[in-house]
This record gives C-alpha cells, sequence and structure tokens, in this order.
RNA sequence: GCACCCAUCGUCUAGCCCGGUCUAGGACAUCGCCUUUUCACGGCGGUAACCGGGGUUCGAAUCCCCGUGGGUGUACCA
C-alpha cells in the first residue's frame, strides 16, 4: 500500500505550533515509508477563512522545510487541494448518500433544534436530532425544495457501537447512541468538517490520518460515513495535544503560539522543529538535540506518547543554543550581524576580527541578538557600578597594576598598532607578578577592572587582543 | 450531564506491549564542585517521580479492577 498521508489546516489564522508540529509528524512519517505528504487546505467556514492566512501558513511550513508533495500551490492529481474548490465532489457523494438512504434534508429550523435541545439538556438527555425529517418521502422534500425552502443534509446515524484500531490510542470504542443524525451539509450548500474530511480523505487516497487528540472524537462520524460509502477507513494515530502550564490545551492566551513568533523572534527553525518534536514523541536512541528532517526510517509511528505534553519555552531555547552553536561561524557572523545596530562599530572592523569575535561570543548566547549585548565588553568605556568592581578598584595594588598598563599601552600606541596580541597580555600579568609582586586574584581582577571596567567576564586573553588600542587608552586613563 | 482519552522527577521523557536486569535511566531547569581564580561553554556530582486503593503473582512502574485527578468532545467551527 501506497503511505499518502495530509496535514488539513483551517487558514483562519497564522500556523499554529502545535499544527506545525502534527505537519512535521505526517511528512515524517511519508518520509520514512516512502509515501506522499499532501497539504490540504480546510476553508469552508468561509466566515473566518482567508486567503492571507493560507499563504502565511505555506510560507511559515516552507520556513520549517515541511514541504508538501502536493498541495494547493504546487497542484497534484488528485486537486484540487482547497476545500472551497470542491464544492461539487461534496454535493455529488452526498446524492450518493441520499440515494442509499443514509441521509437526508431537514428543513426544522433552528429555533426549534434550539428548543429541542434544551429540552432534551433539562433531562440529562443527550441532546440528539430527533429524526423528525428522516420521515419525510423523497418526493415531499423534493417538493419542499423546490418551493424553494431551505434545508440542511443530515446523515442518518447508525445506532450501534463502533470501534477501531488507533496507532497511538490502541483499540478505542465508541459505545451505542454517542451521537444522532448529524448535519454533513449546511443550507448554505457548504460541507461540514466531518463529512468534508472523509470526502476528500477518501478520494485522495489518504492511507493514515495522524492528527492531534481533539480530533479523536470525531473519529466516530467519520467511521460511519466510511461504512455508509462502503469504504475502508484510512489507519489513525492520534498524537497527544499540546497543553500550556494549566493543562488547557494551548491557545493563544498561553503566550507565544503561531509560528510566525517564533520566526521574528529569530529561532531556528531546526530548532523549533526538534523541540516540538519531542513533545508526544522519543527518539528511539533518545537523542534530543537533532535534526528531525535527517531522521529517516528513525521516525517510528510507535514512539508516539499518550499523554499531553506542556509547552514550556526553556528547553526549546536550550536547544535553540544548541543548534546556533553547531552552525558554521561564518554563518552565525552572517546572522548576527542583521542583529546589530548599523551604526555600531562593529561593521567597520575587518573579517578576521569578526570572526574572531564570534568565536569568542558564540558560546554565550542561545539567539542571534544576544550576541549584540556582548560587545560592549569590547568598545564601551562606561564604568560598572557594581560593588564588586569597587571593591577591586580600591585595592591597594590595582593603582600599580594601572600605571603600569597605562605605560605599556602607550608604547603600543606609539608603535602603531590597533590591537595587542595573546602574548601581550601574557607578558603584562608575569610583570605584574614578577615585579609588581601582585598574585592571585589581586592579579586577574585587578587587570580587569582597570582594562575593561568590569569585575566580571570572558577570558582576558581573548577579549582584550579584541578591544581597539583607543579604547584600552580610554579606560587606563579613567 | 453524557462519551472518549490520559496519569513516571517542577518540565520533556526512557522503561510499560513481552512482569524480575528499576535501590526507576536521560534531558531542561535548579543547587554544588572542577577547568591558572571571574562569566559562558564543557565536565563531574546533588535535590527531585512510578496519583491512591485493591487484586493477580514468589515478584508489578509494568497485567486487571475500582477510585481520584486532569483533558478533549458533545455546532449548519475545524
Amino acid at each position: 500500500m501506497t503511505v499518502r498521508v495530509r496535514f488539513a489546516p483551517s487558514p483562519t489564522g497564522y500556523l499554529h505550533i502545535g499544527g506545525a508540529r502534527t505537519a512535521m509528524y505526517n511528512q515524517l512519517f511519508a518520509k520514512a515509508m516512502g509515501g506522499k505528504y499532501i497539504l490540504r487546505i480546510e476553508d469552508t467556514d468561509t466566515e473566518r477563512s482567508e486567503r492571507k492566512f493560507e499563504e502565511s501558513q505555506i510560507e511559515d511550513l516552507k520556513w520549517l522545510g515541511i514541504t508538501h508533495d502536493e498541495g494547493p500551490d504546487v497542484g497534484g492529481e488528485y486537486g484540487p487541494y482547497r476545500q472551497s474548490e470542491r464544492l461539487h465532489i461534496y454535493k455529488a457523494w452526498a446524492e450518493k448518500l441520499i440515494d442509499k438512504g443514509h441521509a437526508y434534508h431537514c428543513f426544522c429550523s433552528e429555533e426549534e433544534l434550539t428548543a429541542k435541545k434544551e429540552e432534551a439538556e433539562k433531562h440529562n438527555l443527550a441532546p440528539h436530532y430527533d429524526g423528525k425529517c428522516r420521515k419525510l418521502s423523497r418526493e415531499e422534500a423534493n417538493a419542499r425544495l423546490a418551493s424553494g425552502e431551505e434545508a440542511v443534509i443530515r446523515f442518518h446515524a447508525p445506532q450501534k457501537a463502533y470501534e477501531f484500531n488507533d496507532h497511538v490510542r490502541g483499540h478505542v470504542v465508541f459505545p451505542e447512541g454517542m451521537v444522532g443524525d448529524f448535519v454533513i451539509m449546511r443550507a448554505n450548500g457548504l460541507p461540514v468538517y466531518n463529512y468534508a474530511v472523509v470526502v476528500d480523505d477518501a478520494s485522495m487516497k489518504i492511507s493514515h490520518v495522524i492528527r492531534a487528540e481533539e480530533h479523536l472524537n470525531n473519529t466516530l462520524r467519520q467511521l460511519m460515513l466510511y461504512e455508509a460509502f462502503g469504504l475502508t477507513p484510512p489507519e489513525f494515530a492520534h498524537a497527544s495535544l499540546l497543553i500550556g502550564s494549566d493543562r488547557q490545551k494551548l491557545s493563544k492566551r498561553h503566550g507565544a503560539t503561531s509560528v510566525t513568533l517564533y520566526k521574528e523572534m529569530n529561532y531556528l527553525p531546526v530548532a523549533l522543529l526538534n523541540y516540538l518534536c519531542l513533545l508526544g514523541w522519543s527518539h528511539p536512541e533518545e537523542k534530543d538535540v537533532f535534526d528531525p528532517h535527517t531522521l529517516g526510517n528513525l521516525f517510528s509511528i510507535n514512539r508516539f506518547i499518550k499523554a499531553p505534553a506542556i509547552y514550556d519555552v526553556t528547553k526549546l531555547n536550550h536547544i535553540n543554543g544548541q543548534h546556533l552553536r553547531a552552525l558554521p561561524i561564518e554563518t552565525i557572523l552572517t546572522e548576527v550581524e542583521k542583529t546589530i545596530p548599523t551604526t555600531h562599530p562593529f561593521h567597520k572592523m575587518e573579517i578576521d576580527w569578526k570572526l574572531k569575535c564570534v568565536g569568542v561570543f558564540k558560546d554565550k548566547i542561545d539567539f542571534f541578538q544576544d550576541f549584540a549585548k556582548h560587545l560592549d565588553i569590547l568598545f564601551t568605556t562606561e564604568v560598572s557600578s557594581d560593588a564588586e568592581y569597587k571593591e577591586a578598584i580600591a585595592w591597594e595594588t590595582t593603582p600599580k597594576i594601572r600605571e603600569y598598563l597605562e605605560g605599556e599601552i602607550n608604547i603600543a600606541k606609539v608603535t602603531g598598532k590597533k590591537f595587542v596580541t595573546v602574548d601581550d597580555v601574557n607578558i603584562w600579568s608575569d610583570h605584574i607578578k614578577g615585579e609588581l609582586k601582585i598574585k592571585g586574584k589581586q592579579l586577574f581582577m585587578g587587570m580587569r577592572v582597570v582594562l575593561t571596567h568590569q569585575a566580571h567576564g570572558t577570558d582576558l586573553k581573548f577579549i582584550i587582543p579584541l578591544t581597539p588600542i583607543e579604547v584600552l587608552e580610554k579606560r587606563i586613563k579613567l
């Protein structure tokens, strides 16, 4: 059997991270099985659907590297891939259902329906449709339709138990009577989700449906529909839900939930994917930093976890740092430069200097934009106000260090040096140790405080050779 | 209300299907130590979990039942 899977978002907003995860699982599964991954746009909710959201979702998917084999933008032999363009199919299939007696037109008004529903709820009964219009003859229904009366098409739900084997939930049983006759075609001629999904999945030859657990209950209606059409349902895998720290389904109020936002915050797409992949699925070798795209056959549908996962950015940030550090130094430079203000002296430096600079600071950052703030130690002449700095500057040994270093820096300046070298720094500390007899904390902190105006920071051997001599000169005089 | 699903460190999880090798492993976070003394990276180590109760069994995180808690669904939304 050829594996065909799909991701079917509604273009009612930006791509949600939960959706991105589902899309990734589908694509990964298709790749592992040598199958096809299809993108279908479920835009039957005309009130909320917008083309711009479809476009932005496709763009975000592309940013994440989740590319589809068939879809509205790339075509394919099972199109169209937008539900709004498949209306004739839903209509035709609905006619088949009516012919076979599995569906019927329903003329009940909304008021009538809500009244009955409230009544049922009052008696603690399931608010199922009572089947009033089911009793209408075909002729009668057609006559009312011809007279211009509005009607929906309802599916005659069989009253019996259904069961299926879910790849992550196992054997799931839906007892008899869970749902009543439900609407499959609205009065405006548009199909309802549970129906459209079945028609599309069947006609697009979808073999496996991998989606989030919120759809588990929907499977019942879909099973009924497959049965009525005389079709074999696809295989199902309901992955656990992504939830917030309050254990509720992840939504906007939980903070950044759209992929677009992560893109704007400069997250690495591979890091987002990596983190999302691990929420509800585990690597067979227990790896936690990897590129999901390279998983290959390692991606197994058997490694989904049933329990919902709380989405928490802390670990995502760490993974982002891991992926960032693994990047070639030239790439980091390019990305980092984009985040530094254009007027910053960094941009005027030589390429070798920049590369060295990135080499020194990349281990300290999880995000490209964190780089810029580390640059202060190389350029600023401001003085730290923290207590440790004040303490070190007040030691009686510190002025001696300052005096000696001032001379050294002047010599360097006069000889035309733009930067001092690592060797210079080593010679300085040797001199201070040997001639000035200052050692230990007084030595290192003293040098640091005098040369950087800070009590803490990266190893002096790395930062001093990167600091412009004019900056050192200014600092030493203070 | 009813139906379905779920339940291992604070968080993500391994182990559960095929009971013993689990005094429950890893990662994030946190705490401590190490790396010519500071920050970071890294390394080492610590704190920290099988929801409760029954049962089956020589033996249960693993199998069964009940309870509790949480979630999802119950639309002419998807």
